[in-house]
RNA sequence: GGGCGAAUAGCUCAGCUGGUUCAGAGCGCCUGCCUUACACGCAGGAUGUCGGGGGUUCGAAUCCCUCUUCGCCCACCA
């Protein structure tokens, strides 16, 4: 507690140990009596790695957490992690594929195992990352999205879903990856811009009587079209409706229908069919009766559907070749450059292939309905605000949930199907399933898991023990506040909010937080696959965790993306390390003073009378109160930059820069006061510190914990947030020290524009009276010693020769400076002051000529511009007369 | 194609309900300082048609319209 602090700051020297006592001491976990506060945590992949992404949702979770800890509130964070179905079966895989074989070699049981191995040894990583920038969540809850009590969680849901008659099997087309092997929901279809070509084939009529036109982004796909449509009001192929085309290359005969959902505008007008490979071709193929023929393997090889020629070629070669038989035939009529979105595997990048198959859906509009209503009421935040209009679209236009992947990591989907031919009976149900309940026969269950996102959205109850009615789930749902990447609005955050409300009832959360995205500077997502990633955690060991959080937090307003540079770490976190480092050095400073006064401050410091103030204390006082109110309010409306910014500035330009050089003296007991100084010092660093806690917890605590009359098991992680105090507020002092502040920064100019020596002492006149001469004389000793004067002078000069400056006020500076100066150079600086002058007195007069405006602005405007008039052209006119 | 947002100093960005923080901060740059808390520091300084054009207003970086350029979300015109 004693020992001598460091002259730098080394974060790597305190941070563990600081986390760890924080953990023994079970600070992290919701206690008291305070209305309870809840923070889901995005539960990351059990697989993954700390990356920027991560550091900025949780240092943004982590800051919330502490402010509202340090409020009073009962603070759960509830971290977890997810299963992630696709990715970690990816990763695995890999792992397989470097022993030369795939997961079907292995088998699935075995595989199933390897995974769990995997996940057993390397699972927890991250969780021990998340600690390494200080994240307080409670990890004595963390859950895994695959554990017993969230697999019955999923279960629940699944069968009483399908009880209410919201989860279904359905034959439809879905959209498939075939690099994964398995169906994906739309939202895992990235779509993406892409520069294509649209193919014009020709058809020909069945007769030899013509032939109609086609186009298509895929042409692979006409070896399983069934018809041709075209719009049932076209009075091109009115007269073809009914008639055969023979379809070349595969020389099929597919009819001609009408259907309403053709376009006669776009292309030709008329469509090729291919209700097995495209969701609209689906939906005409049902409604005409037209055959399905699905020429594709599931890895998007051409199958046994086509002719021989094309079978086993990938889909991509197979379109050359189709292209080249139509060109070969001449029934190519064009080809066009053609832009248009194409999906993408969320998880692999490959291209989505639209496939038909039988999956489990959710129902979702009955779902969304609620989800938009409690929008609409105003339930719901969204910040910053544009995020609800993503909400509020994606809900609009919602489809059915495709909940079924081919996989084999993740939740079995809990449905059974009886083996005997003539029962055939299908049983879902919440506990496993050993015979048909029907006929008793065998049962298989359904070889499919669920999508990763069925277990993650029911996530703000099942964490807490639902479908039990736990004590956590009566306590702590709903919770209050989500911080979310927009990226995962959809997949998690919308979703979140329609299984609360149809499970519980209630949403899970009121204010959705969607902070914005880390970026390098072209502002390109940072990430693996580009190489313009930051590791966290070489930011934490080199910076420090609290400049990493300081850096994110500072560089981030509301829904803005964080921009750092990969290349010079040094600039992105330089900023950070060096507040620390300040901070760290005016609390040694602080504390080394607090030990040569007489008497040890114990706990707080002495009370201080009012009366026995100087204005300086006034003034850091009234700093501090204004920067508890503003800090306060930006936390509140989740402006952490700005939280950020204010403890910044009271810290280091108010408070190191001003109060501290001010006070020098009576610490060092050249005049008295000291134990004052020392009092108002502590007190309001003390107010900083813990007002910077929740974004710098390391630094502060370590400082804070130094402090004199701490009990050994203080923690300023659960010290009391700083209250503002009307009685602390105090215009005055702000006003009569910014004079001060002034008067000292005109004076340091003068000297630097003219190079006195920094020895030197020079006089200076201050041309003031009344209230403001009585602030300047109270603090005559700070501005002496500040500016380094012999003397100071309140009043005007009748020297002529040196420096002069205006303040905004109209106050006049002067710093003789006798013969040592440069009578040229005064002069020209003269001219430029009195020009600047000139130009601010004219658009002031402008402005007071203008009749519209003195009648029309309030009083008060016009009678505060009528003063700086007056001011300036009076300094103005002294500026002139000097110069002469 | 539909919806939404952004453009301010060399860079990254604040600037919220029009008028005292109105033209700002940090980084970078220039000058001078190892002043016994801190050179990861101190003091001083330079840099802007607030994207273009129009409008509303006594007054616009701020509100409205329009154009330009970027970005995000959504989308079965084959």
């Amino acid at each position: 507690m004693t020992e001598p602090l460091a002259p730098q700051y080394n974060p790597s020297a305190i941070e563990s140990a600081l986390y760890a006592w924080w953990q023994e001491r079970g600070l992290f976990a919701p206690s008291g009596t305070g209305e309870p506060y809840v923070i889901m945590m995005p539960p990351p992949n059990v697989t993954a790695v700390l990356h920027m992404g991560h550091g900025l949702n949780n240092t943004v979770q982590d800051v919330l957490a502490r402010f509202e800890r340090m409020r009073g509130r009962r603070v759960l964070w509830l971290p977890g992690t997810d299963h992630a179905g696709i990715a970690t079966q990816n990763v695995v895989e890999r792992l397989v594929a470097k022993e030369g074989l795939t997961r079907f070699d292995v088998g699935r049981e075995a595989f199933v195992e390897r995974v769990w191995a995997y996940v057993n040894e390397t699972g927890s990583a991250i969780i021990e990352q998340l600690k390494a920038i200080g994240a307080s969540a409670d990890w004595s809850r963390t859950y895994f999205t695959l554990d017993a009590g969230l697999s019955r969680a999923v279960r629940e849901a699944f069968v009483s879903l399908y009880e209410a008659g919201l989860v279904y099997r359905g034959h439809y087309i879905i959209n498939w990856c075939p690099r994964c092997l398995t169906a994906l929901s739309n939202e895992e279809a990235e779509k993406e811009e892409t520069d294509g070509k649209i193919w014009h084939l020709r058809y020909p009529l069945a007769d030899g009587a013509g032939h109609v036109t086609v186009a298509t982004t895929r042409p692979e796909t006409m070896l399983g079209d069934t018809a041709v449509a075209v719009h049932p009001e076209d009075e091109r192929y009115r007269h073809l409706v009914g008639r055969e085309l023979l379809l070349p290359v595969v020389n099929r005969r597919v009819p001609i229908v009408a259907d309403d959902a053709v376009d006669p505008a776009f292309g030709s007008g008329a469509v090729k069919v291919t209700p097995a490979h495209d969701p609209a071709d689906f939906e005409i193929g049902r409604r005409h009766n037209l055959p399905s023929i699905d020429v594709m393997t599931p890895d998007a090889r051409i199958s046994l559907a086509a002719p021989d020629r094309f079978q086993g070629l990938d889909r991509f070669e197979a379109r050359t070749r189709v292209v080249a038989e139509f060109e070969a035939a001449g029934l190519l009529e064009k080809v066009e450059a053609h832009r248009h979105a194409v999906g993408h595997c969320y998880r692999c990048g490959t291209v989505i292939e639209p496939r038909l198959s039988d999956q489990w859906f959710v129902r979702m509009e009955p779902l969304a309905r609620p989800a938009l209503a409690k929008y609409r009421d105003g339930t719901l935040h969204f910040i910053p605000e544009r995020r609800g209009d993503d909400y509020v679209q994606w809900l609009e236009g919602i489809r059915d949930w495709c909940i079924s992947r081919q996989l084999w990591w993740g939740h079995r989907i809990p449905v059974w199907y009886c083996q005997s031919e003539h029962c055939a009976r299908t049983t879902v149900s919440r506990t496993d399933v050993e015979a048909c309940p029907a006929c008793g026969g065998a049962v298989r269950q359904d070889e499919d898991v669920l999508d990763t996102w069925f277990s993650s959205w029911l996530v703000p109850f099942s964490s807490l023990g639902w479908p039990d009615r736990t004590p956590d789930l009566a306590t702590y749902y709903p919770g209050h506040t989500l911080v979310s990447a927009p990226e995962i609005l959809f997949f998690w955050v919308a979703r979140m909010i329609m299984s609360g409300l149809y499970f519980m009832g209630e949403v899970p959360y009121t204010h959705m937080y969607l902070h914005g995205t880390v970026r390098d500077t072209q502002h390109r997502k940072m990430s693996k696959s580009l190489g313009n990633g930051i590791d966290p955690l070489e930011v934490v060991e080199r910076y420090g965790a609290d400049a990493l959080r300081y850096s994110l937090v500072s560089g981030m307003s509301v829904g803005t993306d964080v921009i750092l540079d990969p290349n010079d770490l040094e600039a992105s976190f330089a900023a950070g390390r060096n507040f620390a480092n300040k901070l760290w050095n005016a609390g040694r400073f602080i504390l080394s003073n607090l030990d040569r006064a007489p008497r040890p401050l114990a706990g707080a410091p002495r009370a201080v009378r009012r009366g026995e103030l100087t204005l300086a204390d006034r003034w850091i006082i009234a700093r501090c109160e204004a920067t508890v109110r503003e800090a306060t309010e930006a936390y509140e409306k989740f402006r952490l930059n700005e939280a950020a910014g204010a403890v910044y500035r009271f810290l280091w330009s108010d408070l190191a820069d001003w109060y501290i050089e001010q006070i020098k003296p009576r610490l060092y007991g050249d005049v008295p006061g000291g134990d004052v100084a020392r009092a108002v010092a502590t007190q309001t660093f003390d107010v900083a510190l813990r007002l910077l806690h929740p974004v710098m917890p390391f630094v502060t605590e370590a400082l804070w914990r130094r402090f004199p009359g701490r009990p050994a098991e203080a923690s300023i992680s659960v010290a009391p947030w700083p209250r503002p105090d009307a009685r602390a507020e105090d215009p005055a002092a702000l006003a009569d020290f910014g004079l001060v502040q002034q008067v000292v920064g005109a004076i340091r100019a003068i000297r630097a524009e003219y190079g006195v020596q920094p020895g030197q002492t020079v006089r200076a006149y201050v041309a003031v009276e009344g209230g403001a001469a009585a602030a300047l004389e109270r603090e005559r000793s700070t501005i002496v010693r500040l500016a380094k004067l012999s003397e100071l002078i309140l009043g005007e000069s009748a020297e002529r020769v040196g420096g002069n400056a205006v303040l905004p006020d109209g106050t006049a500076v002067f710093v003789p400076l006798g013969d040592a100066i440069d009578v040229g150079r005064e002069c020209s600086r003269l001219g430029a002051e009195s020009d600047r002058l000139a130009g601010l007195v004219a658009s002031q007069e402008k402005k007071l000529g203008n009749q519209q405006f003195v009648s029309r602005a309030p009083a008060d405007v016009v009678e505060r511009e009528r003063e700086k008039l007056v001011a300036w052209t009076e300094q103005r006119e002294v500026l002139i007369r000097k110069r002469e």
